[in-house]
DNA sequence: ATGGTCGACTCTCGA
């Protein structure tokens, strides 16, 4: 049985007691985070190996960043996605536990223009190639018949239910169409989406704005998932929801699955 | 009690 959090903090430095807690409460097996917005000068190994933490880093100053926590040792690391080397931003991790299986943290561009210039597609364009990328490189080690585990935060609302409004978010580069459906090309990969196929119909949220007092009025996204390689089969997958409550949290929730 | 996101960074940007 293993035991897998995937959760983007949102810069891992401001999240280390939050953190911290959440690896006392769960103890989980491993952990992949995004945004953690560090480097390999500020991020705090040592304070994870303390906590019995070993960790690869694919970081970045200010933005973005992925990292992987594992209980056992990490080998074979590979940063960023073979598929897009010569991508700018740090925004894919891939390690191999001791069991051989293949562990991803990814988290995929928002792709939504910047606000003084709205017209602007060219974030749009980047996150469609990115998934294009995650795509192609999941697939081929699916074919290998490896055993493939992908964390991430997908920035992708794939149906309206996942969102509190959809009108609010017609035109928002979560939900375009072409999103959409190069989300549906990954998740038409040999693979199980273990949070929806646990919970087809369930109402789930994984994000809550910091903004607009969205939590409390429990105004939230689904952007998060989990995906297994089809065969390996998950017992458990749920959000962490309580830890959106928590102290100094992420705008993010955890999720969790639980691997038999 | 007169507020209203957060974090990294230099004050503005990205989310």
């Amino acid at each position: 049985m293993q035991k897998i959090i995937s959760w983007n903090v949102a810069s891992l430095r401001a999240r280390m007691p939050a953190l911290k807690r959440l690896l006392a409460e769960e103890r989980p097996d491993i952990v992949c985070l995004q945004e953690v917005k560090a480097t390999d000068e500020t991020f705090p190994a040592f304070e994870l190996r303390l906590a019995g933490y070993h960790a690869a880093l694919a970081g970045q100053k200010s933005y973005n960043g992925v990292a992987i926590l594992s209980r056992a040792p990490l080998a074979d690391i590979v940063a960023p996605l073979p598929t897009f080397a010569e991508d700018a931003e740090a925004r894919f991790i891939q390690a191999a536990l001791p069991g051989g299986e293949i562990v991803m943290s990814a988290y995929i561009p928002n792709g939504n223009p910047p606000e003084r210039d709205p017209a602007d597609t060219a974030r749009l364009a980047y996150k469609l190639k990115w998934m294009d990328a995650l795509t192609r490189h999941a697939e081929g080690l699916l074919r290998a018949g490896k055993k493939v585990i992908l964390c991430g935060d997908f920035n992708v609302i794939a149906r309206d239910a996942d969102v509190y409004n959809p009108k609010a978010f017609e035109g928002n580069a979560l939900m375009l169409p072409p999103v959409r459906e190069a989300f549906a090309r990954l998740a038409a990969l040999p693979l199980t989406n273990a949070l929806r196929a646990l919970h087809p119909d369930e109402r789930l949220y994984s994000f809550w704005d910091f903004q607009m007092g969205a939590w409390p009025r429990d105004l939230g996204i689904l952007l998060d998932y989990i995906f297994v390689a089809r065969g390996m089969e998950p017992a458990e997958c749920r959000v962490l929801k309580d830890v959106r409550g928590w102290d100094k949290t992420s705008d993010h929730a955890p999720v969790l699955l639980v691997l038999k």
